[in-house]
DNA sequence: ACCATCACG
DNA sequence: ACGTACGTGATGGTG
């Protein structure tokens, strides 16, 4: 038997803030109830468990403030539109005839301990289920504990047994306790030990047990003595810290799981309660009668019948009848495990699990045909490690919502389906049913060059690259981490110096404070919540006050230290190598992204930064090369302008940085001073960006009416440009959209509008898409020449990378100079426009070497 | 979740 | 007189 028991209040906090706010019909706030009713369905439907309650906090003081008051002193109280919601949380539990428990003097946690305590004397199962890590203790053989997290909108739960917490912390359960008394918990206000952070104590932990072993061996123990000396001091608090971390197992109160058995069957007063709250939703998924007579719950509309294949027989059966059949849409489910298939007659679902080897030969057989579905890129990605065919897909539902709207941002099924069909539909059928619809939209508007030569082609470029990965040097990029700690340690300690008192330099609201308030500095620009302190601000201060360097070096390390050294060394797969995600979806000038991580922001423009490269290699016998588009934006807006004078400029073959100083500032070439050149430059960027002299003035640092007078006379020089600026402008309102020279759109609602700040922002959106979008559309297209030439020449290189206007292979050495010249070849003879695009390729044996 | 900051092209 | 450069994603702080 099993007992479910939830953390009341942590459960309702990570509902609060992970749910977007939503009001009952009158008015009042029920995001949290409502998130915490979605996490208790999710819970209910995973472990269905036999018992089931919720432990809550009070407010009043527990045995943990008597002993020490500074216990949770900091805490933030509860925000109102929370706190108003739990009564409503109480009365809802009420009506599910969900037993509550709260106890004077105890927190919810001690409550849970208790359970699972009892419950291990009974021989019953417990799952405990919290948001916070404090519960970790109580994990044991019968107990497993169930952290819930919520991240961008999304619920993940994660079930630790006592294997799953060892994997993850290197330690027991138990020890939890300790490790909390030495790293300390600013959210409860536990002090810990002064000076040892969370890395620290997990090792103290992992070498030595806890805090009792720790300092009955104190002098003998192989530490560093910085770390003996603060452990030496704080000794005291690492006791109290104990003390304080540890859950009380014996809470005074009745309790026994059988008074907790709990089914489906609720009380009269929870369907008008839903009511009054708005929850039609839980209504219909929960089936909450508002008497004893069923109601049953309609169906979504679906245009074609549905069929689930229930064993190997119909699978085999629907391989027959695909024979006479040319194009199928074909979505994978629960990754690969099983498909929805439709042949717009029918939808079939299938899955491994009820066709066991008739279903891999569905899969199989599928797979031949004509494919439309939905994320390509990501199926596609699946068939590879399945080792099955991957080149059967003529159309991609959301790759196509995508380019007939790229600042919608859902393409989803339901949406798309919603918006090209006038119904809502999902799955293989929505795919079916879209692909005609949207074929000819892309046609209509001349989009489908772009699409079936460029988008499509290079889901399956995408997915091989996300499945290579680019190998790192974990021991390197570990030791560089663990190198900026000294000198972060001495920043920080500086900085609180300076300031007089510590403070989390981390933010910005305090460091604002800080730097304005106490030290009286000169404060400038100002943000919505308070000062800005960010690097522009900051340099101007620099002289004023030492401290300011110092920060800017501070954020610049930890930076360095979070996101890069430790961000990266997390999502080093077992393989070694990093497998970063393309998104193909999401930009609005038809740019890839990439996350998880973003390998496309790696540091390169200062050298402690750069640095970082090292530790992206080629594995053993092979070479990186890296080829890049040197300045393609501007070719291109010389190309797309019709500028003569700046198509000649790149003609000439000189720098054209420095012919354009020429131009502007009337010298001849040779007496271009660097100064000169770099101000040339920043107008050049600026332009592509539809700059004015006022930011202008700022990036360079010189006068608004200089900057003005540079622009005046690039644009006199220029001519062409100047005429191009206007007529694309006036173009974009006419039309409502810009496009690129390959025919993507971006549409511009933002120049019909009556505020001033969006309309600039259309124009300059009007003057940017088509410069920055062309130039995503001819790297998307060099990459899928690249990668057909490199699969046809049958040479093992494969690209690792796309960075805007930069591509990464790895190769075996030996095809090292090949590759070079292929690469440039390709991405320089993709298009032929009046200006010729220049690509340099290099290579080495890390990124850094290569770039 | 949202904001500020900072990494890239 | 507005308010001040295009496009991204990850992190830590705060609500």
């Amino acid at each position: 038997m099993n007992l479910m028991i939830l953390d009341g209040n942590s459960i309702v906090n990570r509902a609060f803030y992970g749910v977007r706010p939503l009001t009952a019909p009158d008015g009042t706030p029920t995001n949290a109830v409502y998130g915490f009713l979605a996490i208790l369905r999710r819970l209910l439907d995973e472990v269905a468990p036999d018992a089931l309650c919720v432990a809550f906090d009070l407010k009043d003081p527990t045995f943990r403030h008597r002993a020490y008051e500074g216990y949770k002193a900091q805490r933030r109280p509860m925000p109102d539109e929370l706190a108003a919601q739990m009564p409503v949380l109480k009365d809802v539990l009420d009506a599910m005839g969900v037993r509550r428990y709260e106890l004077p003097g105890y927190e919810a946690d001690d409550i849970l301990g208790t359970a699972a305590s009892v419950c291990e004397k009974q021989g019953w199962q417990c799952t405990v289920v919290t948001g916070d890590k404090d519960s970790l203790q109580l994990i044991s053989d019968n107990t497993t504990v169930c952290n819930v997290r919520t991240a961008k909108r999304q619920t993940d739960t994660i079930l630790y047994t006592p294997a799953r917490f060892a994997e993850e912390y290197g330690f027991t359960p138990e020890k939890m306790v300790d490790l909390k008394a030495l790293m300390g918990d600013s959210s409860d206000n536990i002090p810990g030990v002064p000076g040892i952070g969370e890395k620290t104590a997990m090792e103290l932990v992992r070498r030595y047990g806890g805090v009792e072993q720790i300092y009955a061996a104190l002098p003998e123990l192989e530490i560093r003595e910085g770390v003996r000396k603060k452990l030496a001091e704080g000794e005291e608090s690492a006791k109290l810290s104990y003390w304080l971390a540890t859950i009380f197992r014996e809470v005074p109160m009745e309790f026994s799981p059988e008074d907790n058995l709990w089914h489906e069957n609720y009380t009269p007063a929870l369907y008008p309660l839903f009511k009054r709250l708005g929850f039609n939703k839980f209504i219909e998924k929960w089936n909450v009668m508002p008497d004893e007579s069923a109601v049953p719950s309609a169906d979504g509309h679906s245009a074609l019948p549905q069929r689930s294949l229930a064993d190997e027989d119909e699978a085999r059966a629907l391989i027959a009848s695909l024979e006479s059949c040319e194009t199928i849409a074909l979505v994978p489910r629960d990754g690969l495990d099983g498909v929805e298939l439709c042949d717009g007659k029918t939808v079939y679902t299938a899955s491994w699990l009820l066709c066991g080897e008739g279903y891999n030969a569905l899969l199989r057989a599928a797979v031949r045909k004509k494919i439309v579905s939905h994320n390509v890129k990501d199926f596609i990605r699946l068939l590879l490690d399945e080792g099955l065919a991957v080149d059967g897909f003529v159309f991609d539902t959301a790759l196509a919502g995508y380019l007939l709207d790229a600042t919608d941002g859902d393409y989803s099924p339901a949406r798309l389906s919603a918006r090209y069909l006038g119904y809502e539909c999902a799955g293989a059928e929505a795919a079916w049913l879209l692909y005609e619809p949207m074929d000819g939209k892309l046609r209509e508007l001349g989009m489908d060059r772009l699409y079936y030569a460029a988008e499509l082609p290079l889901c399956r470029v995408l997915a091989e690259m996300e499945r290579a990965g680019f190998l790192v040097d974990r021991k390197a990029l570990y030791e560089f981490g663990e190198s900026l700690n000294d000198q972060i340690d001495a920043l920080q300690r500086s900085i609180w110096d300076h300031a007089g008192h510590s403070f989390n330099i981390n933010s910005p609201k305090q460091l604002g404070e800080v730097l304005f308030d106490e030290l009286q500095l000169p404060s400038g620009k100002k943000t919505k919540t308070g000062w800005s302190t960010n690097a522009d601000v900051l340099e101007k201060l620099i002289g004023k006050h030492e401290i300011v360097g110092e920060i800017l070096d501070y954020r610049m390390l930890t930076k360095l230290k979070s996101t890069y050294a430790e961000g990266l060394l997390k999502v080093i797969a077992p393989d070694g190598r990093i497998h970063t995600s393309f998104q193909m979806t999401v930009t609005a000038t038809g740019r890839l992204s990439s996350t998880e991580p973003n390998l496309q922001n790696i540091p390169v423009r200062r050298s402690l930064g750069a640095q970082i490269r090292r530790m992206f290699v080629a594995a053993p016998g092979n070479m990186l090369v890296d080829a890049d588009y040197s300045q393609i934006e501007l070719r291109l807006l010389a190309h797309i302008s019709g500028d003569r004078a700046m198509q000649e400029a790149f003609l000439s073959g000189e720098d054209f940085h420095a012919v354009t100083a020429s131009k502007v500032f009337n010298v001849p070439l040779e007496e271009v001073t660097p100064t000169l050149r770099s101000r040339a430059k920043a107008v050049n960027f600026g332009i592509v960006y539809g700059i004015s002299a006022f930011s202008l003035a700022q990036d360079i640092h010189v006068r608004p009416y200089e900057a003005k007078e540079y622009m005046e006379a690039y644009l006199e020089k220029y001519h062409g440009v100047r005429d191009y600026m206007k007529r694309v402008v006036e173009q974009a309102r006419e039309n409502g959209y810009v496009s690129t020279l390959f025919g993507r759109r971006r549409a511009l609602p933002e120049l019909k509008s009556s505020n001033f700040n969006t309309r600039s922002f259309g124009e300059r959106v009007a003057l940017n898409m088509p410069i920055q979008g062309t130039a995503a559309d001819v790297i998307k297209l060099a990459m899928v020449h690249v990668a057909k030439r490199l699969r046809d020449e049958g040479l093992q290189a494969r690209l690792l990378l796309q960075v805007h206007d930069e591509l990464i292979v790895e190769c075996p050495e030996s095809e090292t100079e090949r590759v070079k010249t292929l690469l440039r070849e390709e991405m320089e003879g993709v298009v032929n426009f009046s200006v010729p695009l220049s690509c340099e390729a290099k290579s080495g044996k890390t990124w850094a070497e290569a770039h």
